[in-house]
RNA sequence: CGGGGCGUAGCUCAGCCUGGUAGAGCGCUGCGUUUGGGACGCAGAGGCCCGCAGUUCGAAUCUGCGCGCCCCGACCA
């Protein structure tokens, strides 16, 4: 159907309503804001101001002259990365500080779709959504002990009543109890609810653009269930309904295994876009599918040399504090020595800080989150220089062996593997030869604390070996188990009568870092080259030369709303610029199809149809115009899932 | 929170060292020329030089204190 049928449609439907016709309420609109009505395109440099023709589609198209935002020629200073910039140069986002964006409308449908995406894939998957407060008690974040657990990342306010209160960054609480006052059976189990919002953490520091930012939409899920079998079919639809999101989204991703953090649970997995700019280190083996954060990782520890313990022995290492110096000191691997870090356990629940000892053999170092972990989930601090001889330590030659009881000394499971190691004697410009562990000295604690790096073995196959990448974590799914639900008391009737405690899982997505991830993923020197599944719009229309050739402009404006009634999103350039001018806004902006209308071309009864993403430009037949954008998207659809 | 850098027009930046009535390019407005890869001419608009307090006859410029933004690190469900 013709746009002009449909808008004449509209309108006698809208005069048999009783309605005003929309054209005519738009004019009495203007005037109600006491501006003149749109004027009629002037003679030349109409720039912008062409009114909405009749018949104008309503939802699919957008003239480039009543686009609001502008491309801009260069770089704002403050863009580091690729999306950054590009999404910036494009009119896409703009900051308004540190961490906090506005998306224009470019960049809003932009994040629109991958909503969508992620909605169609949540339903799908057996999701409800839902819409769960911002604003929240501080005394339920009290409860769970998350006040204290989040720290300053906490953006806290406080009410005309003077109630503290949080602005969420995340939901298990809230859900928590909102699943507790509505569920009360396990026949009401299985279920996950979850929903797209705006989330609020004042990080330290935000960083690149839309990765690390202070108020971003967050896709957060949670799963109930009655007990561990549950959960583990809960987990698994939603980590296939993860990596089919990222998939559709063309961002690609590697599941990888992660420290649950502050949220707490028992294993998680993350989803990392792999990026040079990223903030995450990961590890990947070469050999199998075995892929884990660094904070997480395990490896298998190069082998020490089998040999039998011998005598200790001092040795003088005047001015030889660190292992690097030590080794080329003594002439040895790194390998052969025992390094010690030395760090404070905070105070928590009351219990006082405490001086931490931590030994790794000499090649490796220490992975701080493991160490946290192995505390018990007492945070570290580094210990002060005055700390050290406080504690009875020499500082750079701290030794093991005979360390004082107060301090809690933890050895990598590398110690107890490694003979005739050489450690600090604890007395200045001295080490002592052969340390053994348990002969000499024992670590109150041993276990995997050492940090998994490039080269290392991999944990999981023979003979594979680890990577190391940097990346972006785009989502992360935990299982909680009773984490929540056992704090917050939620407890549901199983068919026994027995009351349990459900068990748990959390799932999240940032979509801004969909939209920047994508576009690292897909950009060239020139611009964007969006996925065709989140792109703003479908087609990108450019006419040339439209003032100067009637021709060209009413074919233009033919093929424009062809497009939009055949179902396509349309951004048609219908600016009196210049082609150079409308050919880089269209690579800068780019969407995956881009028409170009022009004299040259319609004496022969063609167009020219280029996809972003690269190829030859092909001139297509005009009548053919609309099925071939058509069968293009398809197909471009069709190759992301 | 440590270290570094930067705040001057919508954007990118010069001017600051050596104090003396605010500049360029891009963008924007108007008129004309131009139209397949960021064209050109003419005429314009646009600035509390981040803020406050000093020094000085005089401060974008020197000094102090703030604030903001960016980068590295710490941190980061």
């Amino acid at each position: 159907m013709r746009a002009d049928v449909v808008h004449r449609d509209v309108r006698r439907a809208e005069v048999a309503r009783g309605v005003q016709p929309r054209d005519e309420r738009r004019v009495d609109l203007a005037r109600a804001l006491h501006r003149p009505p749109p004027a009629a395109p002037r003679a030349r440099r109409s720039r912008a101001r062409c009114p909405p023709v009749p018949g104008e589609p309503r939802l699919a198209g957008m003239r480039m002259s009543r686009l609001f935002g502008r491309t801009l020629r260069e770089v704002p200073g403050d863009a580091e990365t690729a999306s950054h910039a590009l999404l910036l140069r494009g009119g896409y986002i703009d900051q308004l500080m540190a961490g906090v964006y506005s998306y224009l409308p470019l960049g809003w449908r932009v994040e629109r779709k991958v909503e969508r995406i992620i909605r169609e894939e949540m339903d799908a998957a057996g999701g409800q959504e839902v819409r769960l407060p911002v604003i929240q008690p501080i005394e339920l974040w009290e409860r769970t002990g998350r006040k204290q657990a989040m720290g300053d990342v906490l953006f806290q306010l406080i009410d005309r009543r003077e109630r503290p209160l949080a602005l969420g960054p995340t939901h298990e609480e809230v859900v928590t109890q909102l699943f507790d006052r509505h569920a009360s059976s396990y026949r009401d189990l299985p279920v996950t609810l979850y929903q797209i919002q705006t989330k609020f953490r004042d990080e330290a520091r935000p960083r690149g653009g839309l990765v690390r930012v202070r108020e971003f939409t967050m896709k957060d899920a949670y799963s109930f269930d009655v007990d561990e079998r549950g959960l583990d079919a809960s987990y698994d639809a939603m980590f296939h309904a993860y990596r089919r999101i990222f998939a559709r989204c063309g961002v690609p991703t590697v599941a990888v295994e992660a420290d649950s953090g502050a949220i707490g649970g028992k294993g998680s997995q993350e989803f990392i876009f792999v990026t040079d700019t990223g903030d995450d280190t990961i590890v990947v083996c070469d050999a199998c599918d075995y892929a884990a954060n660094t904070e997480k990782a395990e490896f298998v520890r190069p082998p020490a040399a089998a040999e039998e313990p011998l005598p200790l022995e001092p040795v003088a290492t005047p001015g030889i504090t660190t292992i690097e110096d030590l080794a080329r000191f003594l002439g040895i691997d790194p390998a052969r020595t025992a390094k010690a870090v030395l760090f404070v356990a905070k105070a928590k629940d009351g219990a006082p800080e405490h001086p931490v000892f931590a030994v790794v053999r000499g090649d490796l170092a220490v992975n701080e989150v493991k160490l946290v972990n192995a505390l018990g989930g007492r945070e570290i601090r580094p210990m002060l220089d005055a700390e050290v001889a406080e504690h009875g330590l020499v500082a750079g030659y701290a030794s093991p062996i005979d360390a004082p009881r107060h301090v809690h000394v933890i050895a990598d499971l590398s110690i107890p593997a490694s003979p005739n190691l050489v450690a600090g004697a604890n007395r200045v410009g001295e080490h002592l030869r052969n340390v053994n562990h348990g002969r000499d000295w024992s670590a109150a604690t041993v276990a995997d604390i050492a940090l998994a790096r490039d080269e290392h073995r991999c944990p999981r196959c023979e003979g594979g070996t680890l990577r190391t990448a940097r990346g972006i974590e785009m989502g992360h799914v935990f299982r909680l188990g009773t984490t929540y639900t056992k704090p917050m008391e939620a407890r549901v009737l199983a068919a026994d009568g027995k009351p349990v405690t459900p068990v748990m899982g959390c799932y999240g997505i940032g979509l801004g870092r969909i939209v920047a991830a994508a576009v690292e993923a897909h950009h060239d020197e020139q611009g964007v080259a969006w996925p065709a599944s989140i792109a703003p719009y479908d087609v990108h229309l450019v006419g040339l030369a439209l003032d100067r050739d009637a021709a060209v402009r009413e074919d233009a404006e033919r093929l424009y709303a062809e497009l939009t009634e055949a179902g396509l999103e349309v951004l048609y350039d219908d600016r009196e610029e210049s082609p150079g001018v409308k050919f880089n806004d269209a690579d800068l902006l780019g969407m995956p199809l881009r028409l170009t209308v022009s004299s040259r071309n319609l004496k022969g009864g063609a167009v020219e149809l280029q996809r972003r993403a690269g190829g030859a430009a092909e001139t297509v037949a005009r009548a053919d115009a609309v099925a071939r954008v058509r069968a293009l998207r398809e197909e471009m659809m069709g190759a992301l899932i």
